[in-house]
DNA sequence: AGACATTAATATGTATGACAAATGAAAATT
DNA sequence: AATTTTCATTTGTCATACATATTAATGTCT
């Protein structure tokens, strides 16, 4: 094992890809032990410190795991899916934040992934996931909730929905889909009136699910894009005209400063 | 900012934590700078060695790029789509692999998924994205073609499909399920009968998006995923024949040594 | 004055050496 | 035989130094 001194990489990025790949092509096999610091040091002919940056890069991605102690070192780690789930959920909430991703095409994207999962669900919910959203439900209709809890409600049933589907995979797949979109549906105001229609239309849902109704499952979901959609609008709208109200405002009277 | 002493965790890992939980709420904004090294172990009272570890860790995640020089040190680092699904497509084929996934799982969620942007590809997909699929199409009839080279024109093809969607998000969320599955369709040894089946059922689907047709995309998703499944099993169950022949020809003569 | 070379300052990248702390195995003791 | 002690190994952390990249300021020459 060797590096490239004149790569432009790092010396401690050039190690974890050599070491990332060793893992990725299955060289290096699950629970496996890596050389000690000081031999991976001697190995890529680097110093110590620049060995642990690169362990700490891969550590950082779960790809291996550290222990001290005579008989420790650095381990390959088996990835779990909960580990997995954490990184895909930042991962794709900063994306969104980041990249100005406007409301309608993350909403879309979710939609579209949470239909690919309904005939599924349909056809295999368990009463347990049934239950978690049939509670979730009852909580929405709570008038005391706040805007946030109401989404994270949300968030909460939507997952069932999509465990409901009884795939691994599915449900990795789309944990990032479904709770990156918080942050964006956090930004909407509920009012009672849409509350209502919103926890109609998941009562809808869960009755379809406990029917094993997949068509009915999707046209529901397809009314609750349609309507989340609208609400966004609405709630863009509204900011909106109220900022061209306050720059008239402003206008009219130049004088006055921000009293925020 | 201070870190607690008597955590289990790493200063590093306890360092990037709290760097991370600002980028994401938006505490750090995208292209900040952060303090410089120096300044950070002064912050968090620890050594620069350890606060560089915590660095290689976000850098590890794209969280932060560097940047050596007068004006230089650790940004806030815009996390494109690109990087995204590389990290989406390692985490996911190794997740396949440790994980034991089936191939019957792991190739459920990939047209299940495919088949969520079946309908918005037949409305939107750009004549570039159909003709990389026909390109794609031609390229797997031609017979001297490796398997690899197969499956691996194969995920293009599809990832034209997805891309077809118009949907970044979809197409990101989308990358890892279809690439991860590379690895496992390597695997199948596909017959010249096969491969004319696979190439029909495409030429089927590039027809039914040039054509706009949403139902038939979906019905010859719905055809590949069968026969993909289907040739998986045949794989399996001859090699399982394969191996109790084989299991057997060695119980009959015991003396014989593996000769591999 | 303007163009170019020099120097200095600042930051990350890397190396060296040391010590602390955890951990398990071997050795010593009861 | 069971328990305690010792010890070797390995990661975690620190301090310091130097190398290198990059920019800004400075100086020099035309």
């Amino acid at each position: 094992m060797k590096i490239d001194p004149d790569s432009t990489a790092d010396f401690s990025a050039q190690i974890a890809k050599a070491i990332r790949d060793a893992i990725v092509s299955g060289d290096l096999l699950v629970d496996q032990r890596l050389p000690s610091e000081a031999e991976l040091a001697d190995q890529f002919d680097v110093s110590r410190p620049t060995v642990r940056e690169a362990l700490k890069r891969l550590a950082a991605q779960s790809l291996i795991r550290t222990q001290r102690g005579a008989t420790g070192g650095a381990f390959v780690n088996r990835l779990r899916f909960e580990e997995a789930y954490d990184q895909q959920v930042t991962t794709s909430t900063l994306l969104l934040s980041m990249n100005s991703v406007s409301f309608d095409v993350a909403c879309e994207a979710r939609y579209a992934l949470e239909r690919a999962c309904a005939p599924l669900a349909a056809q295999r919910r368990t009463p347990d996931q049934l239950a978690t959203m049939r509670a979730e439900i009852h909580r929405q209709s709570q008038p005391g909730l706040t805007d946030e809890a109401f989404c994270a409600s949300d968030v909460t049933l939507h997952r069932a929905l999509v465990d409901g589907a009884g795939n691994k995979v599915l449900s990795y797949q789309l944990a990032g889909a479904v709770e990156a979109m918080q942050p964006l549906m956090n930004m909407i105001t509920f009012t009672a009136r849409s509350r209502e229609v919103i926890v109609a239309l998941h009562t809808d849902l869960a009755d379809a699910l406990e029917a094993g109704d997949a068509a009915r499952t999707d046209e529901t979901l397809l009314k609750l894009e349609s309507y989340t959609r609208e609400l966004a609008h609405s709630v863009v709208t509204a900011r909106a005209a109220k900022a061209k109200h306050q720059q008239e405002a402003k206008k009219a009277k130049p004088k006055e400063r921000k009293t925020v």
